[in-house]
RNA sequence: GCGGAUAUGGCGGAACUGGCAGACGCGCUGGACUUAGAAUCCAGUCCGAGAGGGUGCAGGUUCGAUUCCUGUUAUCCGCACCA
């Protein structure tokens, strides 16, 4: 044995032993894991220390299921179509297949050095043929179950990807990818029914083990509210404006109404002398982006000239047209509480409309308003719910308005459909042929896929058609319904698409006739352990969950969420910066791994900090763990042929190890197991140097609890000590409690919570034994004083209260 | 504006259900070994000479609070006129 740890050639060797035969094999005898990476967008810059936090992670998960008897799944792929690809292909006139490549096998080879248990025989790429078949099948069934649909509506459009985004990618009114301002514009798209689902994907996040804070920014994004539709009778008019709300309870303070731009009876009751204003508002508030009309807190609006008739009391509310009232969410129209709603209350200060209060806090007169009042209190000016408290009216009125004919009971959501298509070239066709005859025909399933075409310019256009829509050679196709002539959909899907039900492609990533065999879904479906940044809260994650409802329901799959237990890793920053390529703040894994070795950066990507929390990326902090394992390698050395009979302190340091890094482990604080590892090794050590010699199966438990985490150094020394198989089939150590038992104990002693002397006492003693003894060694503190109280906390510590 | 999280030495961070604050590591200081350096090893390292003080700040509950409660400040994250 190498009196050295000489890292590289150890770790070379066992690279190349891993390669040939694998640790981890299938084997239907044991119980299945499935773990998985967000699968990484292969960027031309490559990985850097932050994404190796993530994957470490996994594979320590991964490789301690393997020690633990499971048969782990734990895959990698590509999710290779998207915009930096196609964007370099505008500029240097390179087809995306190629730099794509290119890059793939960069971050490959980056891969390969983490050492990952990767199943490469599993890869997937998004952009292969045999995959983007599955993904359009996908579409193609949702199209025939209705859930595709096409629509024209003003869109979130990103002038510089010059693409239309969904609700997801435009949040702040700013471009998900590059961060620009997000216009609005007028487009036909295919949209996805994803609200279909709002109920469901609400409902279910109750049974994921998600962080919460993930849990929390699913079911805000889907946003359900419970209200009420609420009819209000135009005045000399035959129409009737139904408004939606949440407090029924103070319609009797209703004393206005709004309604947004688009809704559409603002032509009609608007009257002829304020027609001319309300075009020109209408007209602005068409054209205003989106971020404009989120930013502009000053509230604008203009008269209708009509009134609505309250149904409760007949009481007629002018209605407004107003931008603050949102088309698209509940009816577009809404009815005005000033004295109880912020924004009515500034609405109607500023046009000098009237306030009438319905609800006063409890005990409190009525009073003159400086601002809404949103608070619970009593119900007044309310014939119907007079007497109740705003809680009570709130929850009642709904049921009530409804058996008087006025309303009904309702629900909303935030969410909203799925804006699917992309004007872009670098993504899977939309598997549709619109015929002049048979309208809009889906692509039957043997002719999919419908692949690429070669294009000449992949530059998109400012039109909002796709670079698709040049080339009339695909675009020119026959109908497969009635063989006419007929033209292809020329829009792409987004990115999501691929990555919405990748992680069921692993399971059987090869298939030609289902996108995953039933036998392999069952084997290894849903993900158990989901590893990722919390970028992809509301997104990507949203979107998969959404798709694996839909292919439970057409009985493809038999479950119905797709990742049962998801962690998010904090990102790891530089300078206090998040790492990227322009701050010049990137620090590369590829050096370190030189000049420390795979296992030592493995374990300093655990250490820096709780796996969750962001952190600071310091070099030299790699230090620490690299002396760690050179001292593990030169503790093995000097005791491995040191074997004696297992004692009480060697049982009681190995089993206490085994406790700790047990239980720290499955609580994924990877961070205290890297210190519990430093911590207990030291122990040994000292149990080690004090006998002269140590018992092998203490060296060995340390040897294989390593194994997760450092694999090459644990395998190497796992056969210095004279094993010939991996120490991958060794078993996990089991820590054996009754060795924890110890006879003494230190009891710390207080006198007024403060700690003055520690006692090491028996630990049979009782209450008694231990206080005499405890104020026997205090005797000098408590010279003079009274005695008010003594506390004994068995085991754990001795408090005396004095005077 | 609303919602959520976080705050501990020079630094990263520990502290399980209220029970010895600062584990483990980095850095630093001193020493050993060396012609010298690197590496390694040993000792020390919250502040304070000491009594004592100390977990963002101000209170509270408790024998005892980093941990629970109230208020407050700062930072970060999410949503952003959703009626």
């Amino acid at each position: 044995m190498n009196s050295r740890y000489e890292f590289t050639e150890i770790e070379k060797k066992w690279r190349a032993i891993w390669e040939e035969n694998p640790i981890n094999k299938e084997d239907d005898s044991k119980p299945k894991y499935y773990c998985l990476d967000m699968f990484p967008y292969p960027s031309g810059s490559g990985l850097h220390v932050g994404h190796w936090r993530g994957y470490v992670l996994s594979d320590v998960i991964s490789r301690h299921k393997v020690i633990q008897g499971y048969q782990v799944l734990h895959p990698m792929g590509w999710d290779a179509f998207g915009l930096p690809a196609e964007n370099y292909a505008i500029k240097t006139n390179t087809h995306p297949e190629i730099s794509t490549a290119a890059n793939i096998a960069n971050v490959k080879r980056q891969l390969h050095e983490i050492s990952a248990i990767y199943d490469w025989d599993k890869e997937i790429n998004t952009t292969d043929k045999n995959y983007y078949k599955w993904t359009q099948w996908i579409f193609a069934r949702m199209f025939e179950k209705g859930l595709a649909y096409e629509k024209e509506m003003p869109l979130n459009w990103c002038p510089s990807c010059k693409c239309v985004l969904a609700n997801e990618e435009a949040t702040n009114g700013v471009c998900e990818r590059c961060g620009s301002q997000v216009t609005k514009k007028n487009l036909r798209q295919w949209m996805l029914k994803i609200t279909a689902y709002a109920e469901r994907l609400l409902n279910d996040l109750d049974k994921l083990d998600w962080p919460e804070k993930v849990k929390k920014m699913q079911s805000d994004w889907i946003g359900k509210s419970y209200g009420a539709e609420i009819e209000f009778k135009v005045k000399d008019s035959d129409k009737v404006i139904t408004v939606y709300t949440t407090r029924p309870d103070t319609l009797y303070g209703a004393t206005f109404m709004v309604l947004s731009p688009e809704h559409p009876f603002v032509k009609e009751i608007t009257t002829d002398e304020y027609k001319e204003a309300m075009e020109e508002y209408c007209y602005q508030a068409s054209t205003k982006s989106s971020v404009d009309r989120m930013t502009d807190k000053e509230k604008t609006g203009v008269f209708t000239g009509s009134y609505g008739i309250n149904p409760l009391n007949g009481a007629l509310a002018p209605i407004w047209v107003a931008d603050y009232v949102l088309a698209d969410y509940g009816t577009g129209a809404i009815m005005c509480v000033p004295a109880h709603d912020d924004r009515d209350f500034e609405f109607a200060k500023k046009f000098n409309l009237p306030i009438i209060q319905v609800i006063i806090p409890e005990g409190e007169e009525e009073k003159e308003l400086t601002e809404a009042y949103t608070g619970d209190g009593v119900i007044i000016n309310s014939p119907l719910f007079n007497g109740m408290t705003a809680f009570e009216a709130k929850a009642k009125a709904p049921m009530l308005l409804e058996e008087k004919g006025l309303g009904k009971k309702t629900v909303n959501y935030k969410l909203r459909d799925w804006v699917f298509s992309r004007q872009r070239y670098w993504g899977e066709p939309i598997p549709l042929v619109h015929c002049p005859h048979c309208g809009t025909v889906v692509v039957p399933d043997d002719q999919l896929p419908v692949e690429l075409p070669e294009v000449e310019n992949y530059k998109p256009t400012d039109t909002g058609e796709s670079p698709l829509a040049a080339i009339d050679s695909w675009v020119n196709t026959t109908c497969p319904k009635c063989g006419g002539p007929a033209k292809r959909e020329t829009n792409t899907m987004p990115q999501w698409a691929g990555s919405s039900w990748y992680f069921l492609r692993y399971t059987d990533p090869h298939n030609n006739e289902a996108l995953a065999s039933k036998e392999a879904l069952k084997k290894w479906a849903p993900v158990d352990m989901y590893v990722g940044g919390i970028e992809h809260a509301v997104l990507h994650l949203l979107y998969a969950r959404f798709y694996t409802k839909f292919l439970h329901d057409i009985g493809v799959v038999d479950f119905d969420e797709p990742f049962t237990k998801l962690f998010n890793q904090g990102m790891i920053n530089k300078d206090g910066a998040k790492m990227s390529k322009s701050k010049g703040n990137v620090v590369s894994p590829d050096e370190l791994v030189e000049k420390y070795g795979c296992d030592s950066l493995r374990m300093y990507e655990l250490f820096v900090g709780p796996p969750e929390v962001d952190s600071e990326w310091d070099d030299s902090g790699i230090d620490g763990v690299f002396r760690y394992l050179n001292k593990v390698w030169k503790f093995v050395e000097s005791y491995k042929d040191k074997d004696m009979a297992p004692t009480k302190d060697s049982e009681f340091a190995k089993n206490k190890m085994i406790y700790e890094i047990d239980s720290r482990l499955a609580a994924l604080t990877m961070n205290t197991v890297v210190s519990g590892f430093m911590e207990y090794t030291n122990k040994l050590i000292d149990v080690a140097k004090a006998q002269g010699g140590i018992d092998r199966s203490a060296i060995e438990a340390l040897v294989v609890l390593l194994a997760p985490f450092t694999p090459h150094i644990a395998e190497e020394l796992w056969h210095e000590l004279g094993h010939e198989t991996s120490v991958f089939e060794a078993g996990w150590p089991k820590c054996d409690e009754s060795k924890l038992v110890v006879d003494e104990i230190v009891i710390p002693l207080q006198i007024n919570g403060k700690v003055r002397e520690n006692i090491t006492v028996s630990a049979s003693l009782s209450k008694d034994e231990v206080m005499a003894k405890a104020k026997e060694a205090l005797a000098s503190r408590l010279e003079g004083k009274t005695i008010v109280k003594e506390i004994y906390v068995p085991g754990k510590i001795l408090n005396i209260v004095v005077k």
